[in-house]
DNA sequence: TTAAAATTAAGTAAAAATACTTAGTTTTGT
DNA sequence: ACAAAACTAAGTATTTTTACTTAATTTTAA
């Protein structure tokens, strides 16, 4: 009965009715849950704590990557696989930096998706053998844009911002209303509201507008 | 043992291993043998005379419609079922024009996957509900060129914005408010707010992140 | 020249955001 | 370990926005 419980979040019922299957097939597997977008992953999980969460990184509402970072931010018990059923390199390098535990690529077989699982859920990490090439030609390019930053003249602000306040500055300039940052971070509204608050006071603004072209100008993010 | 031959045809492994799960489940359906593109479908058919193929639209070497087209043209006792991961509405009619005996679209459950197989395999056809839409929608658009003319009461489009609503999009995506739009374009604050609703209205957003998204998706600035 | 479409804007109830304050908890730095 | 800082979130009053509807003008196209 101490299996490992696992949460699919795929927006294909397809897919993920067919993981299920593959993985019910195995002992000591538990499919615990599932949701169809990055939003109801979060939600599932607030309820169904998982040991791995198993989700694929294009999804309505939420992407698997901003769920993968959410998880992360908020659980430091819940491991995270990354599926990507499309041939998206770009999106492997931001998924490790999320926190990922492991990424496997479309081609991945039943054996190999059955060992990272397994890999993850003890503690390991997997990552493609296609992964690695990405990321070492992510890591050259990475590594000068990095550089580059240190030269440009950045303004210098007179306050600075607390770490939650960047992470919701951050959400802010995505346009996310209070609401949907509170739920993306487990909050209640009213603290997504203050932190907000906050922000508009230190950097002097009264309106989204100002707020982003401030935030810009001084590369808070 | 005269249960219903499966070929599946999908160049993602974990789908194909997990459809294959989902389906060895069940009494009644062998999974006889696999393909990962569209020309090795064509192969595996000629030796593994399947009941039914099931066929995934995007593949590499030869598409999912290809390969229908040709068991149509070469096999009258070999069913298929396309199955649309991703949202491929552009492919619906030419794959019904293929000769296709089903279609499901990605957010087809389990239930209604397999009542799709069991009712191919005996002869019938199967299309998921959301297809039939797009069929009409398709046929409507195909015929409007000559038949709408004479009906008066032709619904709106999905969205066509007007001069104005575009301007006000505009000024809504640079992230000004309605009292700030208002006294841009000299009208009362009311009326911008009237415009933004009807924007809202017509993309079938609801807050200002999917509106940016939406008009950045469709272009409408 | 008309009818249809577009633009304008007020009215209204409900929902949400703003602008604070207070205050309990947690995290952190020394 | 202890205070400062950060994070949390409630309370409250005020202001805005939302989600409509109705309806008066103005513009546009057949």
């Amino acid at each position: 009965m101490n299996g490992i419980k696992v949460v699919l979040a795929d927006d294909h019922a397809l897919v993920r009715d067919g993981i299920k299957a593959l993985l019910e097939d195995q002992a000591g597997i538990d499919v615990i849950a599932e949701a169809s977008d990055g939003k109801e992953a979060l939600q599932v999980i607030k309820t169904n704590k998982p040991d791995v969460l198993i989700v694929d990184i294009r999804m309505p509402e939420m992407n698997g990557i901003e769920v993968v970072k959410n998880i992360t931010a908020n659980y430091n018990d819940i491991k995270t696989l990354v599926l990507s059923m499309h041939d998206s390199e770009e999106y492997v390098v931001q998924s490790i930096q999320s926190g990922a535990d492991g990424y496997l690529l479309k081609g991945a077989s039943k054996e190999e998706f059955l060992k990272a699982l397994n890999k993850i859920a003890s503690g390991g990490k997997y990552f493609t053998g296609d992964v690695s090439a990405i990321i070492m030609n992510n890591f050259v390019n990475g590594a000068s844009a990095a550089s580059l930053k240190q030269n440009a003249e950045v303004k210098q602000l007179p306050f600075k911002l607390t770490k939650r306040e960047k992470q919701i500055l951050g959400l802010v300039l995505e346009l996310k209303n209070n609401k949907d940052i509170a739920e993306e971070l487990n909050i209640s509204k009213r603290t997504a509201e203050v932190h907000r608050f906050n922000l508009m006071k230190k950097l002097e603004v009264s309106n989204l507008k100002e707020l982003t072209e401030k935030a810009k100008a001084y590369q808070l993010v």
